[in-house]
RNA sequence: GCCUCCAUAGCUCAGUUGGUUAGAGCGGCGGACUGUUAAUCCGUAGGUCCAAGGUUCAAGUCCUUGUGGAGGCGCCA
């Protein structure tokens, strides 16, 4: 692989290379890259034995296998290059057709051909950090003892509360079987009720918390809200870990942990791709006004999250802090905080991260009323063991909570939530045959590929994005 | 779902108050050069001005509707 070559320890070998054509420079200086790093190696061709024929089959693009000498480079771009004794052309590329030219292209176009964009700089260094998060996420769980869970995809539970579902069904849309009060006759569909993909693996995690401990899913998940921003996919991956015998505190400790410790494996293990990435992301912003400018570059951002604690207060404080603030005085927020008991909205949210405390913050013990069924109540009676951490720019990417473990409470709280008590019986038993303190949270993948990258658009940190009416690739 | 903005060459964009033949850079094609670094230089082709309808003597430009995109909001991860 490229990433090996530009170590510059085969010098002198005879090397044997694949990959595909960035630019072909002089008829001379082919730029190969094959994906194993953002940088390219040099081919260097004498084009008098090459046929013109040949030569323009050079494209960007182009697929091609090369044998020769790894040497010094007598230029000044690279440390070493190819001297190329044999060139084969494996796979054309006509130029006059392939939509990547060597320049700038937007985003947007990218995306319109993202069976195409893992090619560029950007998108090759975005989906190599996606996979470094991938892989240290399981190796920070692994090394901690979780067993690594995979709950199901399909399931006819609707009751995580976690958004509207897409529908599951063999049953013929032209021609669904009705019962007699006219709706679609589930029984007769292929798991004899009705089905829906996953919003959530929490419950079922919350079933192997209760044998393993501590356990983690990590897989797709499936909104089918009508969601239309730069932060929701129909479609993301989510990271849930359930830990038993833990309460909120072991909970936001350990969503501290983890995401420090999956920056720092990226910081460790792709530093060029986070730095084009950086450079990226300042050319960027040269176009916006100064203060919208990030105050940070990239990487300093990413080393002042793993060097800092994360802010914890409580929703309360939170709200008292928004209160006193000068945009809420002064009416700037779109929706003015008057009392406690409030959602907080975005601003208010990027107001705490951005403004106030300016790193990391975790909002604990919200309103009962505004969170889910689940979530232990406090002794007050009014706030729930919930957790949210807040992140500059991204804004929710944790949402957790200690869970309700007495089978009493529970109840209370499903029938004041209108949660169907009835069809649940296999959560509940895990309240009625040794139940325990427990505590999990989500982790919205993306989200942190957003974050680590720098990139503003969720759509542009997963290979083939899913939001409403879009499902291309 | 709501609000705002945008749509002109393969890409990125300019196009004046509505006025004759719609421009540039990059990319493509042809050639030159041959240690280049998104090479450079010379030449050249390339347009359903998103779609439909309307206003007007005249529409890329104004209006309506639709489609697509971007940003923001809500829902959340």
């Amino acid at each position: 692989m490229i990433k090996e070559l530009l170590l510059g320890k085969r010098i002198g070998e005879t090397i044997k290379i694949n990959g595909w054509v960035r630019t072909f420079r002089n008829n001379q200086f082919i730029a190969l890259n094959d994906g194993s790093t953002i940088s390219n190696i040099q081919l260097v061709i004498d084009f008098k034995e090459y046929e013109d024929t040949i030569l323009k089959r050079i494209n960007p693009g182009t697929a091609i296998y090369a044998e020769g000498q790894l040497v010094e480079s007598l230029g000044k771009g690279q440390k070493v290059e190819i001297k190329v004794a044999k060139l084969v052309i494996l796979g054309d590329s006509d130029p006059e057709k392939y939509p990547l030219q060597p320049k700038r292209h937007s985003l947007e176009f990218l995306r319109e051909i993202a069976h195409l964009r893992f090619r560029t700089n950007t998108f090759g260094a975005i989906f190599r950090v996606r996979n470094s998060l991938s892989f240290a996420i399981h190796k920070f769980f692994n090394d901690n003892g979780f067993v690594y869970m995979h709950t199901p995809i399909i399931t006819a539970s609707d009751a995580e509360g976690a958004g509207e579902m897409f529908k599951v069904t063999t049953l013929d849309l032209d021609d669904v079987p009705k019962t007699e009060n006219g709706h679609a006759d589930y029984r007769q569909d292929f798991f004899e009720q009705a089905t829906n993909l996953t919003v959530s693996g929490q419950l079922e995690a919350e079933l192997g918390a209760m044998a393993f401990s501590k356990v983690y899913t990590f897989g797709p998940t499936f909104r089918a809200e009508n969601s239309n921003t730069s932060r929701h996919l129909a479609e993301f991956w989510m990271i849930e870990p359930e830990i038993a015998f833990a309460d909120i505190t072991d909970d936001m400790n350990l969503a501290e942990d983890l995401l420090k410790y999956v920056i720092k494996y990226t910081l460790d293990n792709n530093l060029e791709d986070l730095e084009f990435l950086q450079q990226r992301l300042i050319q960027e912003e040269k176009q916006k006004p100064q203060n919208q400018r990030s105050e940070q570059a990239l990487i300093e951002k990413l080393e002042f999250v793993l060097n800092n604690d994360f802010e914890r207060l409580s929703y309360t404080e939170a709200i008292n802090i928004l209160m006193r603030s000068k945009p809420n005085k002064k009416k700037k927020f779109k929706y003015i905080i008057d009392k406690w008991g409030a959602d907080l909205q975005s601003e208010h949210e990027r107001y705490l991260v951005e403004k106030h405390f300016k790193k990391p913050v975790i909002l604990t013990d919200y309103p009962k009323d505004i969170k889910a069924f689940y979530m232990k109540v406090n002794d007050d009676n009014n706030t729930v063991r919930a957790m949210d951490i807040l992140f500059p720019g991204i804004g929710e990417i944790v949402g957790g909570s200690q869970r309700e473990e007495n089978l009493e409470m529970l109840l209370k709280r499903m029938e004041e939530m209108d949660v169907p008590a009835e069809e649940m019986q296999w959560y509940l038993d895990t309240r009625r045959y040794g139940s325990a303190e427990h505590a999990g949270f989500g982790l919205g993948f993306e989200r942190l590929v957003l974050f680590v990258t720098g990139m503003s658009n969720i759509r542009d940190v997963i290979p083939f994005p899913r939001y409403p009416g879009s499902a291309k690739f």
